[in-house]
Order: structure tokens, then C-alpha cells, then sequence
RNA sequence: GGGUUCGUAGCUCAGAUGGUUAGAGCGCUACAUUGACAUUGUAGAGGCCAGAGGUUCGAUUCCUCUCGGACCCACCA
């Protein structure tokens, strides 16, 4: 290896010739997965779930850096390491993003209804799924993706339906006629923490209000008020307390109570403040109070309501303009005064959130659980007794403050991607939650004449679902017991939870049971027990995506469809004109459903599995007279509800798997700290609850990444660094240190090109000092340990202990800087150039470049690799983490001693001009004369000093004494 | 209203449980360069560590206040 390889290797690191080739050979090698480690002690973490709404951004991609840096050098350290890849559904973003799109077609997601509406989301989220999986890996991101999770994968969504009945059952969850935040736009509830309050600048009316003058921010509330409150000190209201008016509006009258409570300052306004129960949180809690009536008056879609009188119809903004108008007119309005206030917008669209009261399903933060204490309670204890540890620490406070003052939460969301709650009513109000999914219970006739139509089509006459539990006999009693036309026969799959189900219906329906295997589901859209290498070969459409509808191996949706047809023949041939109860499974429905040709029919075809249970509503209301009003709760749960399971629910927790016994509670936590509240604390308050675990020993939260004005980046500032296009640019290692260098705990990071370049330029450092140590020569044989040799090593064994422990402070960027230092100002700009000089040091060259690059290595994955796969055939990241050895001590203050000198020689050449062909001689005066020359030779710039013999002892003072040009 | 945080070189930021000469990168100036690297090297200029008090032998570091930014929470109608 010498000369040869030198032109081998191109002057200049491209990053982009060598990122992909080196990401596939890690994947293929396995050695992202903890299998290649047999060691008892483990780390883990588990990737906070992308959104499947877009591409990456900076956000992603230093959270990528921190975690990658974290699970190589874990991985180094010898230890089982999991970094479990996934996706969040990010319900309410995702409809955004897909209704967007879609309006471009001008088309309105009501048109399509909800299947299709879903369907095309489906779409939507397997496209990207794909981008985002690369764009994660464009990153170097050592993620176990065989173990791959999505928020809506079955087990995953099991588990959510599991903790949503645990919580019911002890109360934990409840539905309430509360106040909630309701996103215009969205057509949902919001939870508080939801809700972004954005200053503007408003006006402040102030209204003659029967006897008062009260001031408010929004006149058009008041067409609803049913109190007034004041101050009980107040003096000027003290005649009117807990009398009753009625008061007139511009013509609109509304009926009033004086109450007073400490609440109102009396400071403020008038201190009279006009209470509107229904669309102010704190006036519907004094409503609640002091019994004050609520008179709704805003709907879901910002339009005032009948109780507005004349202004119904109106939107808000209209109403309040108009009826300030009309005030106005009967000289109600006192005064006007320009006013600011934060109006509260929701944080995913930005249209403003409206307070009003609607039955939704909270959590109750404050009800004692079945472990003794209140959620609050949990997640509170977890962190102060220290099992969780927040980096920095400052965020301790700030997350206790926020668990203070925390309110049930809000879970239901009126839209239509996510996870359904696993509720059903009875007629309007009754309740069943279940788990399980449900079996699905469908009549099938033949040359039905009776119904409808006077076609002789075979025909599903009614269909729904019956949750699998203790509720199940009642509701199949009831169900029987209602029907009117009697079961000639029930056919049944042959999987138990048909079986239980067909035998109950047995049992009141007094018809025989006949098991069916051809509508049987096997395994559809399930990825439990399947090989992964069989997917990967078979199925790369499915393992690329991973559709949730069609996991891989198991059936497709042809080969149900296939066999279900089978069946449907079968039972038209041997029972013609007979009412059969069908009892099956999702899949099966669907695919007899496309094979029925009816056009009452027909609009069910489309529906989709996943969300299947959706349009029986409709359908059964509708088509359907007897018998089957047992419908699912239309309303998904809050994206955050999943997210706070999924430490576990990603681990198979439910089923006590492995990886949950071995990798929970994961080690670390990373993450930016703008997702404190919406996530990290809900995944503790849940996690301690569901599984008596904390999700994570350990919180490091990071700053965000900022522009270099410091302004938040946003794509319609165009100030954003697209992360694609800078690895593209720069490479993936540039990119992941510029996003760690100089950046501290919780503190956001200013980023530009520039910086980038600066890494890019260190990435290309360390290649080329790989190219030259790689150039030299090894001489066999023993060595005597030259001074610099002895300095070096010191340096690099101090080296190895400051980056071993930042990494277990959590100090990346400090580490960074140490290597950085190391490597660039030690090793390149001196030894490197003794070597020259000395010569002969191919062999530890070759050593000092090995430790070197392992300590890189998690940091800079691609480049460390790219070099070491010239000298090795393993792989670098598998290698073990360097140990620090005991060094000589005092060689380092020796060598700065010296490079003081040197230094000072070349000042003087600087300051006097003195041309670098010019030698220079140096008298030196020293008080230790039996070691170091007395006259040392320095040629020109440092390339060319003449170390004149191996120097030793203690130097304890050494000086220039005279400077001259050497004739 | 409560809370957090920042103010260190022209720019972006480190740092010290209080202790010699306060660091880095970028930028700037001068010089160099066919030898691993111009994505380079060498040398240099540049800081009252926001301001004022206090504690201390000693403060840029700890405390208080002031000024100036950023952020989070909250029931100012």
C-alpha cells in the first residue's frame, strides 16, 4: 500500500460516490439489529414516529444524528442495541394535507365519503412512507427496520384499544358534556395544549348592558349570556348582587343572574363581566358553579345557531359586525377602544378554535387508577423520583408546571383518519367498549323477492358488528331477539372468535351451525410470525410500504376474494332462497361485497377494511329495518393517545414478547423539546399507568433548528435548508455534524451553508490524512518510541477518555470538539508532519488512524467506513469501542513547550519576511543542556524541521535566545 | 400574571462547582503552496464576557436590580 493506493484514492472525499453502497452493505449485514450482540446488557431506543404526512426536515434529521450517535457507540460498547424504526399516522395532519390535494381536484372529502375519503389517504401514506424510509436512511441511521411499526398496525392498534378499555373500566375514561376547543376548519375537537394563541390586535366593546356596562372582546357571545359576574368586593355592583334582569340587546333579549365570584377582577373593564356559558372556558365554569343556564350559540361550523336569534345563520365575524351595528344604532355601545389579545388558532391549520361545549371522551387526569394514584400522580412520581431523568434539567420544572395545571384530556377527534374508538352504541346512547376487534355478522339471502326490490340477486340483508367480550352474549341476545324473519342456517369461519360468536346465535336463533373455511381470513393485513426474508423476496412492493391493508405473506386481498367466492357458490347451490347468518371477518365482507351484484349494494364495495366498521352506520340506518343498530363510535382517537403507548405497544407489551421483556424500559428518550407536552409527558403519564414501567430512563431533549437570524424555518419564509438537499450537497456526515456542533442541551441551533461547509471540509481533513497514512510505508520490526510517538499517544489516549465520557454526559457536541481538535490540530497539523521527518511510522500511523476512525465512527458513519474498508473487510461500525491506556505523564506540557518554540520561529520568519527557502538558525538556552541540542536547525516552515535526536527528560525552561538567518 | 432562557471577537456559539494569558468555527489581514489535503498550510488582528450594584482575597462565572432579545404556561373577559 503505497504510491498505488494513494492514486487510487481520489483527492477529494464524494460523499455521494460511496453513502448508498455503504448503507446497504450495513443493512444487508444485519448489523443494525440486536442480534449480533449476545450481551445481557442492553440499550434501546425507539425512533420518535415521523409523521407520514411529508418529507424530512431539519427536525428529523438531528434527531436522526443525536440517536444514531447514541446507538453506534452503545452498539461499539458491545451492548444488545435496538434503534426500533417507525411511522405516526398523525391523524388531523394527514387529513389536512390529503383533503389539501384533493380540493386542488376540487373535491371535498364529503363527496367521496368516508371509505373512499380513507382510501385515498391510504394512498397518500403508502407513497410517502417510502420517501420518508429513504430519506431516513439518506441520514445513516442504524434503525432496525424489520422491526418496523406503524400507528395503525394491528398489534399496535390493539394495544391501544386494550389501555382505551382498561382506562373505561376503571373509569379512567369517560364521555362528558364538556367545554372543548373546536377547530373550525378541522371539524374536531382539539386537546388544550392543541390550541396556539396568536397576538392581534382586536377591539374592546364596551356595552350598556341593563344596569351595567360591561366589556367584552367578542359582543357577539353575548347573545347567549345568562349572568353577570362581579367582584364580591366590588362596592358599585353590591345593590345588584344575586338579582335577575332582562336585558336588552338591540332587540335581542337574553335573561341574567348577578353572581360574583373572586374571579373577576375588578380592575378589568368595567369589572362587570358578562358570562357566556357556552363559548368561554371560564364562564362555563362559573355556569357550573352558581347553575346558570347554557344557551349554545355558535355551531361546528362557526355559524351562530337559532339562540342568536336574527343573526342566525350568520357566521361569527359577520354576527359581530352586524350586531355591534345594530348596538351601535340603539346607542348601546359606551365605547371602543383598541385592544390586544391572543386569539386562539389550532396548531395544525391555523383557523381559529372556537370554545364550545359538546359531548366528546376524556381522560381523567385526576381519578385515582388502579395503581394507587392519579395519572397526574404517576407522571409526576416518575419524574421526581428520579426514574426518569429530563437533560437539561431545566425542563423539569417547566414539565411539572405543565402536570399541574393539567385538565382532563380531550381523546375523541370528529375526523376520519385514525384509530376508531373501540365504542359502540346501542340506538343513541348506550355504551360497549371492547378491545377486540369484532366479528362481523352479516344475513345473506338468495333469490330474495321480500325485500326492496323484486330482484332474485343473492343479497346481504343486513350486517354489524358484534364486540368480542363479556358483552358479547347480551348483545347477540338482543340481536336474535329482534330479528323477525327466521335463520334457516349460520355459517361460520372456522377462527374461534366466529365460532363463539355462531354458537351464541345458536343458541337463540335455533339454527344449525355450519363452519366454513372458505371464509376463513388468514392472517390478512397481520405481520406477526411471518420471515422477514420471505417478505423481503416475495412481497418488496409490501415490505417497501408495508400497507397496512395487506401485509406481507399473508393472503392477499385476491386470494380471499378467491376463496370467498368459492364459499358464496357453495352456499347458493346447496341453500337456495335460504336466510343465512354469515359470521366472519372484515376481509371476507369485503370480498363477498364486491362479488354481490346489487345496486343497493354496490356502494359498499369500496369500503375498506381498516376502517370497515364506519359506513354500517349509514347503511344499516338506511337499508336496514331490524335488528342491527349496534354501531361503532364514528370518532377516532387523538394521534397523541397512540403516540403515548408506543414505547411498549411497539414491543409487543400486550403479548409479553421478547423484545418488550428484553428493550423496555428503552434507555433513552431524544427528542426536541416543542413535543415535551404533547408527547414525552403523555408517554409517561400512560406508560407508568399501562405497564408500571416508565417508558425511558432518560429524556434528552435538543434544541431546534433555526435559521441564521434565528428565525424559525417555514417554507413560506423560504429561509428553510431542505436536509435532502444538503446531503445531497455536502454529504450525510457534513450535514449530521453542522447539526450537532456547537449545539448544547435544549437550546436551539442556528444553521446555514456555510457551517455545513466547514464539516464538509473536516470530513475531507480526516479522508485525506487516511490517504496519507495509508501511503507510508510499514517497516517490520520494533520501534523505539520517539518523543512525538510518546506525545501522540497521550493525546490520543486523553482523546479516547474526554469523547467516552461527554458521549456518557450526553456532551455530543463536546465530544465533537475534542475529536475535532484531536484530529485536525494534533494529529494532521503536527505528528503527521514529525512523521515526515522522523519516517518510518507507517506502523502506528496505521494504529493511531484505527482508534481515530473508531472513535468517529458514530458520528460520521459514511466517511469512517469508506476509508477503513481499504485496509479492512469488516465492517468498522461492529467494531469494538477503543480503551483508553495509561500514557507516559508530562510528555504533552513537554511537546507544548516545544511547539511554543516552533512557533515562535515561525512568527519571527512572519514578522520579518523571511522567505520559507531562507534558513533560519535558532540559538536556544536551556537549563537542562544534557537532553535537547542547543542549536536546532529550523528549515523554512514546519514541513521541514530537523528533529536533530530523540529528545527526553524535563524540560523546565527552554527559550530563543537568538534568531538569525543562517548564511 | 407566572415561569424558563439568552446577551462572551464582525457573525455563529462553546466555556469555567469563582482562581494564571477567556476558547472554537466562519469572516477578516499578510504570507505560503507542483509532495495527503486550496474542501490546504503558516502567522496575525479582533473581547471592559450587556449595564449597575452586592458577596469574596479575587466575579465574565454566584446573588440582586436595570436594559435588551427569545420562548413556554395561564381563566384578563
Amino acid at each position: 500500500m503505497t504510491q498505488e493506493l494513494l492514486d487510487e484514492l481520489p483527492k477529494n472525499y464524494q460523499a455521494a460516490n460511496y453513502e448508498a453502497d455503504i448503507y446497504r452493505r450495513w443493512e444487508e449485514s444485519g448489523a443494525f439489529r440486536p442480534e449480533t450482540s449476545k450481551s445481557k446488557k442492553t440499550f434501546s431506543i425507539i425512533l420518535p414516529p415521523p409523521n407520514v404526512t411529508g418529507i424530512l426536515h431539519l427536525g428529523h434529521a438531528s434527531m436522526l444524528a443525536y440517536e444514531d450517535i447514541m446507538i453506534r457507540y452503545h452498539k461499539a460498547l458491545g451492548e444488545k442495541v435496538l434503534w426500533l424504526p417507525g411511522f405516526d399516522h398523525a391523524a388531523i395532519a394527514t387529513q389536512n394535507v390529503v383533503e389539501k390535494q384533493l380540493a386542488k381536484q376540487k373535491i371535498r372529502k364529503e363527496d367521496l365519503g368516508r371509505t373512499k375519503f380513507l382510501l385515498e389517504v391510504e394512498k397518500f401514506v403508502a407513497q410517502n412512507r417510502t420517501t420518508i424510509k429513504d430519506q431516513l436512511k439518506s441520514m445513516g441511521s442504524a434503525l432496525d427496520w424489520d422491526r418496523t411499526k406503524f400507528t395503525l398496525d394491528e398489534d399496535v392498534s390493539k394495544t391501544v384499544r386494550h389501555v382505551f378499555k382498561k382506562m373505561f373500566d376503571e373509569g379512567l375514561i369517560y364521555r362528558g358534556y364538556r367545554m372543548v376547543n373546536w377547530c373550525v376548519r378541522c371539524q374536531s375537537t382539539l386537546a388544550d395544549d392543541e390550541v396556539e394563541h396568536q397576538e392581534q390586535q382586536g377591539k374592546m366593546y364596551y356595552i350598556k348592558y341593563g344596569p351595567f356596562v360591561i366589556a367584552t372582546t367578542r359582543p357577539e357571545t353575548k347573545l347567549a349570556d345568562t349572568g353577570v359576574a362581579v367582584n364580591p368586593e366590588d362596592e358599585r355592583y353590591q345593590q345588584y348582587i344575586g338579582q335577575e334582569f332582562d336585558v336588552d340587546l338591540a332587540g335581542h333579549k337574553v335573561h341574567i343572574k348577578v353572581i360574583t365570584d373572586p374571579i373577576v377582577d375588578k380592575e378589568f373593564g368595567t369589572g362587570a363581566l358578562g358570562v357566556t356559558p357556552a363559548h368561554s372556558f371560564v364562564d362555563y365554569d362559573l355556569s357550573q358553579k352558581y347553575n346558570l343556564p347554557v344557551i349554545e350559540l355558535i355551531d361546528q361550523f362557526g355559524r351562530l345557531k337559532d339562540s342568536g336569534g336574527k343573526y342566525a345563520g350568520l357566521k361569527v365575524k359577520e354576527a359581530r359586525e352586524k350586531f355591534v351595528a345594530d348596538l351601535e344604532a340603539c346607542g348601546q355601545i359606551v365605547k371602543v377602544e383598541d385592544y390586544q389579545n391572543n386569539l386562539s388558532i389550532c396548531y395544525r391549520c391555523g383557523a381559529p378554535v372556537e370554545p364550545l361545549p359538546s359531548k366528546q371522551w376524556f381522560v381523567n387526569v385526576n381519578k385515582k387508577t388502579s395503581r394507587g394514584k392519579s395519572l397526574k400522580d404517576l407522571a409526576r412520581g416518575a419524574v421526581k423520583s428520579n426514574n426518569i431523568k429530563i437533560i437539561p434539567d431545566r425542563f423539569n420544572k417547566t414539565y411539572f408546571q405543565w402536570m399541574d395545571n393539567l385538565r382532563d384530556w380531550c381523546i375523541s377527534r370528529q375526523i376520519w383518519y385514525g384509530h376508531q374508538l373501540p365504542v359502540w352504541h346501542k340506538g343513541e346512547e348506550e355504551v360497549v367498549v371492547s378491545a377486540e376487534t369484532p366479528t362481523q355478522v352479516f344475513v345473506l339471502r338468495h333469490g330474495l323477492t321480500d325485500w326492496n326490490q323484486e330482484d332474485g340477486n343473492t343479497r346481504i340483508q343486513g350486517l354489524t358488528d358484534v364486540p368480542i367480550d363479556e358483552s358479547r352474549e347480551k348483545l347477540v341476545e338482543e340481536l336474535a331477539g329482534n330479528w323477525q324473519q327466521p335463520i334457516d342456517l349460520i355459517v361460520a369461519s372456522p377462527l374461534i372468535r366466529s365460532r363463539q360468536t355462531a354458537e351464541i346465535f345458536a343458541k337463540y336463533l335455533k339454527a344449525p351451525v355450519e363452519i366454513m373455511r372458505e371464509f376463513q381470513e388468514r392472517d390478512y393485513g397481520v405481520f406477526e410470525g411471518q420471515s422477514i426474508a420471505e417478505i423481503k423476496t416475495k412481497h418488496p412492493e409490501y415490505y417497501e410500504n408495508k400497507l397496512t391493508f395487506a401485509i406481507p405473506e399473508a393472503e392477499t386481498f385476491s386470494q380471499v376474494q378467491d376463496r370467498a367466492r368459492r364459499g358464496l357458490e357453495q352456499l347458493i347451490k346447496k341453500y337456495p332462497g335460504q336466510r343465512i347468518l354469515v359470521v366472519t371477518h372484515t376481509t371476507v365482507i369485503r370480498s363477498l361485497l364486491r362479488l354481490i351484484e346489487n345496486p343497493a349494494d354496490r356502494e359498499l364495495t369500496d369500503f375498506y377494511p381498516k376502517f370497515g366498521q364506519v359506513w354500517h352506520w349509514n347503511f344499516i340506518k338506511e337499508n336496514l329495518k331490524k335488528g342491527f343498530d349496534l354501531r361503532q363510535s364514528t370518532d377516532t382517537l387523538d394521534t397523541w393517545f397512540s403516540s403515548s403507548l408506543w414505547t411498549f405497544s411497539t414491543l409487543g407489551w400486550l403479548d409479553q414478547k421478547k423484545d418488550f421483556t428484553t428493550f423496555h424500559p428503552t434507555s433513552v428518550l431524544e427528542t426536541g423539546y416543542d413535543i415535551l407536552f404533547f408527547w414525552v409527558a403523555r408517554m409517561i403519564m400512560m406508560t407508568t399507568y399501562a405497564t408500571g414501567q416508565v417508558p425511558f430512563r432518560t429524556v434528552y431533549l435538543h434544541g431546534l433548528i433555526r435559521d441564521k437570524n434565528g428565525q424559525k424555518m417555514s417554507k413560506s419564509k423560504g429561509n428553510g435548508i431542505d436536509p435532502v438537499e444538503m446531503i445531497a450537497k455536502f454529504g450525510a456526515d457534513a450535514a449530521r455534524l453542522s447539526l450537532l456542533a456547537n449545539a448544547s442541551a435544549g437550546n436551539d441551533v442556528k444553521l446555514y451553508e456555510e457551517k455545513i461547509a466547514g464539516e464538509r471540509n473536516f470530513v475531507n481533513k480526516l479522508w485525506n490524512i487516511a490517504r496519507f497514512i495509508y501511503a507510508q510505508e510499514i517497516v517490520p520490526g520494533p520501534h523505539r518510541s520517539t518523543w512525538a510517538d510518546k506525545w501522540i499517544m497521550a493525546e490520543l489516549n486523553q482523546t479516547v477518555t474526554a469523547v467516552t465520557n461527554h458521549l456518557e454526559g450526553y456532551e455530543f457536541s463536546q465530544a465533537i470538539e475534542a475529536l475535532q481538535e484531536f484530529t485536525w490540530k494534533k494529529l494532521a497539523d503536527w505528528y503527521l508532519e514529525m512523521s515526515k521527518i522522523e519516517g518510518g511510522k507507517g506502523g502506528l500511523l496505521g494504529q493511531i488512524l484505527e482508534t481515530t476512525l473508531k472513535l468517529w465512527q458514530p458520528f460520521i458513519p459514511f466517511v469512517t467506513q469508506a476509508i477503513w474498508q481499504h485496509a479492512s473487510q469488516e465492517l468498522l461500525m461492529l467494531q469494538a469501542w477503543p480503551v483508553a491506556h495509561r500514557t507516559e505523564p508530562g510528555v504533552d506540557q513537554e511537546f507544548a513547550e516545544l511547539t511554543e518554540l516552533v512557533t515562535a520561529i515561525r512568527q519571527w520568519r512572519a514578522e520579518n519576511n523571511i522567505d520559507h527557502k531562507e534558513i533560519v538558525q535558532a540559538n536556544f538556552v536551556c537549563n537542562k543542556s544534557s537532553w535537547l541540542v542547543k542549536q536546532l536547525h529550523l528549515v523554512a516552515g514546519l514541513t521541514k524541521i530537523q528533529w536533530a535526536e530523540e529528545v527526553s527528560g524535563e524540560v523546565i525552561e527552554l527559550a530563543i535566545s537568538q534568531l538569525t538567518l543562517k548564511k
